[in-house]
DNA sequence: TGTACATCAGTGAACGCGCGTTCACTGATGTAC
DNA sequence: TGTACATCAGTGAACGCGCGTTCACTGATGTAC
């Protein structure tokens, strides 16, 4: 991975740890994967960065802040690979948005801690903006994707791009909490939770698809 | 309401409660409707219900087997909602799916507190089978009903039941805790989420039924 | 109907512990000259 | 290149506090006879 400074070597760490703040952050992660989002301490978080229990207090206000953090960071790597997964569009906007769910999924599997610090950690959107934001431009991947297959349908049919990426969301999200979860609050199915959301998004867009132009 | 024995008066317990249990729930859920889930103490719940710090211990063992028990109700409060919407299939299976769906939502609005407890408490299903039976007494009720569906469609289209209706379920928890849920952590959308979950749903059936017999 | 007794569901005092937070401090790093 | 100094990011001791948990106890209730 390559540090910036090579003073810094596990073991002989010096008085300045260097990167306070990314090792809190990883090392609650570890936290959060290891016992959930709620049930660490401030103290826990230091300790396991290998930092006293003030030292925290230099980089964030108090615990909750930590978990902000967290979570903004967490919408960020989502975001880059909801990026990735679409792909601009390639080969074909169908196909592109199967990957993008699938890239959903997968963050949500393989990322639990950063996961339920994003959605289940309970915090009020309304006093974190940049966290709200966050969330909004990841949520921006999905609008740009139903845009685009939007844009390939017949125009009488069209639906609104904001209703077509919120129901992307919420059948994600749902597969995701309920079926694809990383620890042992998953519930199991006869299938893989991205056979599930894929053959969804299949039916819903046929769903669009058959859609009547004076229906409803 | 109306209690068992007219003893017990605001003000003038007693030495017995005579329905602790129950007190410590609701008082718990008053804790985590304003606070979130995760941020009070068995203590804080103790005397929220106007008892001492030690006698929760006579009714459960730790916090834990607090929230799991709340987490149970929950469950079971969810599929009494869910049957009652469902009203065996009237008027009409497709108009009784829908009102199931707006009950769910509408759980998820109206009690926050449950509905955090039963997910996103992280307590592990797989040592909590009895609170495991109860979502999937819940789920059962979806599945019925995607039965039912299922059965007035042509033979040749018909899903998996399982599948439909675990479609169901992602779409609906995903639009309820995403959009619909009761707290700060909300996010606002252009539509109710009533709606939203509405029109997918809608959208869903309809590309059900343009499925292809023998498109996978 | 009355009495004795077992059981149940609370109390409240006690304890050790670790958390959150502050504070004066100190070692390391960066920069001006 | 060297020195002085400001700033930064840690330490560790200290504190009060409330939590979790145990314990002997006690008041209320139910029941046998």
């Amino acid at each position: 991975m390559g540090w910036s400074k090579d003073t810094k070597r596990d073991g002989g760490r010096g008085y300045h740890h260097g990167n306070l703040r990314e090792a809190l952050v990883r090392a609650t992660l570890d936290l959060i994967a290891e016992k959930g989002p709620a049930s660490f301490t401030f103290a826990e978080a230091a300790r396991a960065a290998g930092v006293s229990a003030a030292a925290p207090y230099r980089h964030y206000r108090d615990r909750d802040d930590l978990m902000a953090d967290i979570a903004f960071r967490g919408f960020n790597l989502l975001e880059a690979d909801l990026v990735r997964a679409w792909n601009e569009g390639s080969p074909d906007p169908a196909t592109a948005l199967e990957n993008v769910g699938r890239a959903y999924l997968k963050f949500a599997g393989s990322e639990p801690a950063y996961y339920s610090a994003m959605f289940e950690a309970a915090i009020p959107l309304d006093r974190n903006l940049a966290l709200r934001d966050a969330g909004e431009r990841a949520f921006g991947i999905l609008r740009v994707a139903s845009e685009k297959i939007i844009a390939g349908m017949p125009q009488s049919s069209r639906p609104p791009a904001l209703m077509m990426a919120s129901h992307i969301w919420a059948l994600s999200h749902g597969v995701a909490s309920l079926f694809g979860r990383g620890d042992s609050a998953r519930r199991l199915l006869p299938m893989q939770p991205e056979e599930l959301l894929e053959a969804a998004m299949l039916i819903y867009r046929e769903g669009l698809q058959a859609q009547n132009p004076e229906g409803k």
